[in-house]
DNA sequence: GGCACGATGTCATCAATCTGTCATAGACGA
DNA sequence: TCGTCTATGACAGATTGATGACATCGTGCC
């Protein structure tokens, strides 16, 4: 399993230096830049699962760069945990009001910004955290590999599993094929939009019971979503 | 569609009460009680979609509720927003640990709360913070691609879903087939103002049910409305 | 090296659904 | 009553999704 992708947009060299020990220790992929245009750049270049972002950083200032995090699709719904000064009231709630998931006061305890972060990856990305995805009647293990259905083990090829497990994360929600091919294959991979037709007829094949209902539902000119049930 | 329910577990009766008001006026259904087994007791009956917890409450203490709550499969994934004393730093951290989503530092003001509260709600039941547009007895959440009136599903044509959620947007207001098609079709196309008369009706019979009216007004020689009932 | 096998991306084709237009019947207001 | 505007059923063409087949590629095994 691949580390949960951390962005860390810190201007304060020691305390950047801190914090991206700390998350590595941790097991996150962390990526730190001082600067606000930067951060967006890097974000739009390999999306991260998560944003660390201190509120007063050199070029665009945080509020800015959440609010453009949140207003590019491909962004859009990647976690934001701010880094603000203390008593900064409103700022905080604009903060959240902006769009960002959560907020830490200076100064902290980088083991409460490390505890915050956990719980927020807890519960957006459990496959990430190792836990097992519960979505109706299927159930997925990220860690151990395994997809079962009712209590049986369902044999998945990789990019059907790797499929099954980005709809469970974001279930009874349509992504198009295009949002999918970016998802699930990459963003730079060069593939037929339609090729993503046949990876969910895999998908479909893969996880039928008899008896059960099919519960990836097909939304004509939009895409594909996994039903919620 | 509901309001999201909310389960406030808090001993202090002033406090209580405030936060009670405060979150009822911010759309949410608030079920409070002082007690934490009672608090159990009522996540069971009736599986809230939040909780807020005190730590120091009479009754099971905070965090063995906070536990309880997250062993029971029932209400293993609903969050939890913890209320802790200024400094129990560990306290915090444990509370983290233990499964909580995120904790305010008493004494706290209730817009941070509010502000919180929403942040997770608007992360995890996106329909029900407010991305679900609702007029009357029908509800259309963009992101899931459904629509429902009365509680049923409604099959729609990829038109006739552009159409409703454009009247969702602006319920009441008359538009004219000019108009509708600007908007729903796009500035470009190239249709005959006509072919809207029939998409109107492809709509009126894709969202009728048996004893409800029809919302879909007919402004004779200006064009139509959605009733905002 | 050579082979078997599973995984993957593309195509061609079929079926289902959607769409825009008409012609006609019906409703409404003056 | 008349003229105007809307509702409706029918339809052919256009889209879109489902499906089976197939060539390719990499891996592990002999």
């Amino acid at each position: 399993m691949t580390s949960p992708r951390l962005l860390l947009v810190e201007d304060d060299p020691a305390l950047a230096e801190l914090l991206e020990f700390r998350f590595k220790a941790e097991g996150y992929a962390v990526t730190a830049t001082p600067d606000g245009d930067e951060a967006l750049l890097l974000a739009q270049e390999e999306v991260p699962d998560l944003v660390v972002l201190d509120w007063m950083i050199e070029g665009t200032s945080g509020i800015e760069v959440c609010r453009r995090l949140r207003r590019d699709k491909a962004t859009a719904h990647v976690p934001i945990v701010m880094l603000t000064a203390r008593g900064a009231e409103d700022d905080k709630i604009r903060g959240l009001d902006t769009g960002a998931d959560d907020y830490v006061t200076k100064p902290f305890s980088p083991r409460e910004l490390v505890a915050r972060v956990n719980a927020i990856m807890r519960r957006i990305r459990p496959a990430l955290a190792g836990e097992t995805l519960i979505v109706g009647d299927l159930s997925l293990d990220a860690t151990a590999h395994k997809v079962l259905r009712r209590g049986q083990v369902l044999g998945l090829g990789p990019t059907e599993f790797r499929l099954l497990k980005f709809f469970m994360e974001h279930p009874g929600r349509v992504f198009s094929r295009g949002q999918l091919l970016d998802a699930v294959w990459g963003t730079d991979s060069d593939i037929e939009l339609r090729t993503v037709d046949v990876h969910i007829r895999r998908l479909r094949k893969g996880i039928e019971l008899p008896g059960a209902a099919d519960p990836v539902r097909t939304v004509r000119s939009a895409g594909y979503a996994l039903e919620a049930v």
